[in-house]
DNA sequence: TTGAAAGCGATACCAC
DNA sequence: GTGGTATCGCTTTCAA
């Protein structure tokens, strides 16, 4: 009842095991069809199955594509953090035939999922991984560069002296069209609402802001433009009272704080505020705010993508993309109203 | 910048391969500690990582274990169907260890995804797998079980010639709790709406479902525990006027259904009928049935618990798991209205 | 204590 | 056309 070998066959075929091996893998060109014939009858009878991992020792490839969140993937699938990612990320796998390993040996007791554990990477059990995750840690990014294995990261990652190939939402582009589609409905001056997080998404958003803003040369005196996270009380008195039509948040749940805020105050959104969002997926529970739509599955996909380009063919060079995010109107968008 | 072998380490530490194999792979009795350091550190400075593919052709086991779907797992994952599911299998591979294989390369046009493909089974890349789907091949699972392959089924499967193990959701043992506890309440009367699918876990609830009614002597004249499946207007008007007092529904949209068809013809739950459910999870959206609860989470993990017993003990004998479900009450189920 | 050597199963080159 | 045979990287037995 164990499983048979080519040998196996090749003996009840009554053929070398070579001739096995090449009608295995379909290398028949000069293979007369009789003999194919028996051998293909020889695989049946026994059920012979080719040993992956002896294919793999032999050919260095597995049709195998790693998939490592650096925390556990389905707790979160369900909000749209990874989701999206990974039905793009399997879509197109199942397209070209490949499979996903997806890495969970690794776990850590904090939650927390590292890549090299007791110097051992499990990651080259696949061709190339793509790699995804909030918490990813930037050490092991750039020893796996350095590693020289084959992977892409899902979103930016800067790390000192290593090139880390992203897929990479287009944020600044995205920022910046942002305010001047709130610019061309008249608005001048803006507010900018930061969240506490250092990372370069967010770096990106900030990066498109600024951007329009001095291209279009608009006014922002914003705590938030000028790099302090806070939204506090007094700031929304300020906003309250002053020229500011247009605010632009980092988040959702900014934006939703503001509302918040804004409502004590009697204000509301659109009318006395325009507000837009440099996150989100169009459809969120609740309100529906004007925002930016990060094409998860898209980026899955491409990841995808990137990483097979490379492992069949591995002179390719590993460079990032760039993928565009496009723009949802809203409701919380509107001509800016005249102060008195 | 290729991988660096043992051999390397060897040369570079200045002992032999088998030295650096056994430090690697932590079987260190009889090595002194001054030939591990200086193999460790000849590690460390060449970034050597050991060869999954190789240790698996030489083990027989790669950690690994698949999970297989005969449909894409996420597109279905935010519905309960998979989603519990592998929350339990990936929190459980984690914790002991394993990484888990999703195979996706197996998918064919019409969206269904086979295990043998010419003559291919990819699942022995995995040291044991989980299969799991509504829409199960049973030829598939048959020739898998003749191959001597190492998996479990979620859900029960029977196979004619083939013992296939699987871990099934009691809902035998369920349907008779829930009977007796409406018969508890003191409903005699009873209708059972029965779906089109033949399926065994739709056998196992009607199984439980006649038992109990036959042990406690219950009066059931409903098409549905006749065998018909049509839920149709006049059977609505039997129910209306007839001595009924309870029913139950194999599926929530079947309840679903019911629930219009008595609203049409005046009447409501619970108030006028009791109505319990033979599905559910005890949070679905909308209207808080009387269900029971399939515990998806626990079996995804008895199933991984299943699957590495046997992988690393071949001796043990593949058998299957019933897993008890939970009753949980709702707003659907009242005592028994007296009709005139 | 250490190392040489025999495989694990499949592939591909190179003679026949 | 076909079949030996070296090889992939690692583990493990057996001898030294």
């Amino acid at each position: 009842m164990k499983a048979p070998r080519q040998s196996d066959v090749a003996r009840v075929a009554g053929v070398s095991q070579s001739a096995v091996s090449r009608v295995v893998s379909g290398d028949i060109d000069r293979i007369p069809q009789e003999t194919q014939e028996r051998i293909r009858a020889a695989v049946k009878e026994l059920g012979y199955v080719p040993n992956a991992a002896a294919r793999n020792l032999r050919n260095k490839r597995n049709r195998l594509l790693g998939v490592h969140t650096f925390e556990a993937v389905f707790p979160h699938a369900r909000e749209d953090f990874y989701f999206e990612f990974l039905l793009g990320i399997e879509e197109r796998a199942e397209e070209i035939g490949y499979d996903l390993v997806l890495f969970t040996s690794t776990g850590t007791s904090d939650g927390r999922r590292r890549i090299y554990r007791d110097g051992t990477n499990r990651l080259n059990l696949a061709d190339g991984t793509v790699l995804l995750g909030a918490a990813t840690d930037r050490e092991e990014l750039a020893r796996l560069w350095h590693d020289g294995y084959l992977f892409v990261h899902i979103g930016r990652r800067e790390v000192p002296g290593a090139e880390i190939p992203c897929i990479i939402p287009d944020y600044v582009s995205a920022a910046d069209r942002l305010v001047t589609s709130l610019a061309e409905r008249g608005h001048r001056h803006f507010a900018y609402l930061r969240s506490g997080i250092e990372q370069e998404a967010y770096a990106d958003r900030r990066a498109g802001y600024r951007n329009a803003v001095e291209r279009l040369d608009l006014q922002d005196r914003s705590p938030g433009f000028r790099g302090e996270p806070e939204l506090t009380e007094e700031w929304l008195d300020e906003l309250a009272s002053g020229p500011e039509t247009a605010v632009v948040a980092e988040n959702i749940g900014l934006a939703e704080h503001l509302r918040t805020g804004l409502a004590a105050r009697g204000l509301s959104i659109p009318g006395d505020l325009s507000v837009a969002v440099l996150e989100g997926s169009g459809d969120e529970p609740g309100h529906r705010w004007d925002c930016l739509v990060i094409p998860r599955k898209e980026i899955g996909r491409i990841a995808i993508d990137a990483l097979v380009a490379r492992v069949e063919n591995p002179d390719e060079e590993p460079v990032s993309q760039l993928v565009a995010c496009d723009l949802v109107a809203g409701e919380t968008v509107a001509a800016p109203r005249v102060k008195e």
